[in-house]
DNA sequence: TAGGCCATCTGGTCCT
DNA sequence: AGGACCAGATGGCCTA
């Protein structure tokens, strides 16, 4: 027999005091139409927390593992914001986030390092002539390795001019190395950090 | 309608 | 004991 749901949602007290089954709730719609899921209060489970201590904790337990995962959530969208802008409607999903953000530290470590190696003129005309990131498609962007796509090997390649051209010079990632930063891409960072900047922030 | 993505709940495990 | 973290389960929404 499932739980007799009692009062409104606008009844609800903080998630604390309420016994949250979620899977029961009806979705509703935030700002911006994002799924707000609002826990319904379930008398006979409430009695039942406040009564056992068990169920108490659970309720606790149930709370601070919902902060934890905004804090999470918080933290993902504080790494989309810094990621170079995609359209608007393309927002990454937390996996894509993930994957592009190792891109492109990739990248840039790699655009760096180029740069150490002596290719100063030439870096600076292959990051003058990259497209802008926003004209790339998201998909585009993401992809599962950033060493299947300097090889060429995978379907989704991102950041696909930068990687022609790293590509054309001895690639690192192409033997299985993992990008690992380089001694002298600080020296770059404040040697070209503006140009960097103006190059890949939009 | 199936599949992807997500939020939430839950119980287990580890740590302080 | 209680909190943090994790993974599995579940159900809602959205899109192709």
């Amino acid at each position: 027999m499932s739980p007799k749901l009692i009062c409104a949602t606008t009844e609800l007290r903080t998630s604390v005091d309420a016994v949250a089954l979620s899977r029961f709730s009806p979705a509703l719609k935030g700002a911006g139409g994002k799924l707000l899921r609002k826990p319904l209060l379930v008398v006979g489970e409430e009695v039942r927390a406040v009564k056992h201590p068990r169920g108490r904790r659970r309720m606790k337990a149930n709370d601070r593992e919902r902060h934890r995962m905004h804090n999470l959530n918080s933290a993902l969208d504080a790494l989309r914001s810094i990621l170079p802008a995609l359209p608007e409607d393309a927002k990454l999903t937390k996996i894509e986030t993930l994957r592009f953000a190792r891109n492109y530290i990739w990248a840039l470590t790699e655009t760096l390092r180029m740069a150490a190696d002596g290719h100063t003129q030439e870096f600076m005309s292959v990051a003058s002539e990259l497209n802008s990131p926003a004209s790339v498609l998201s998909a585009e962007w993401d992809s599962a390795s950033p060493a299947e796509s300097a090889c060429g090997t995978s379907a989704d390649l991102h950041l696909r001019n930068f990687h022609t051209h790293v590509n054309e010079r001895s690639c690192s990632m192409c033997a299985g190395d993992e990008p690992t930063p380089h001694p002298v891409t600080f020296y770059f960072t404040s040697l070209c950090g503006e140009q960097l900047r103006n190059t890949w922030h939009y």
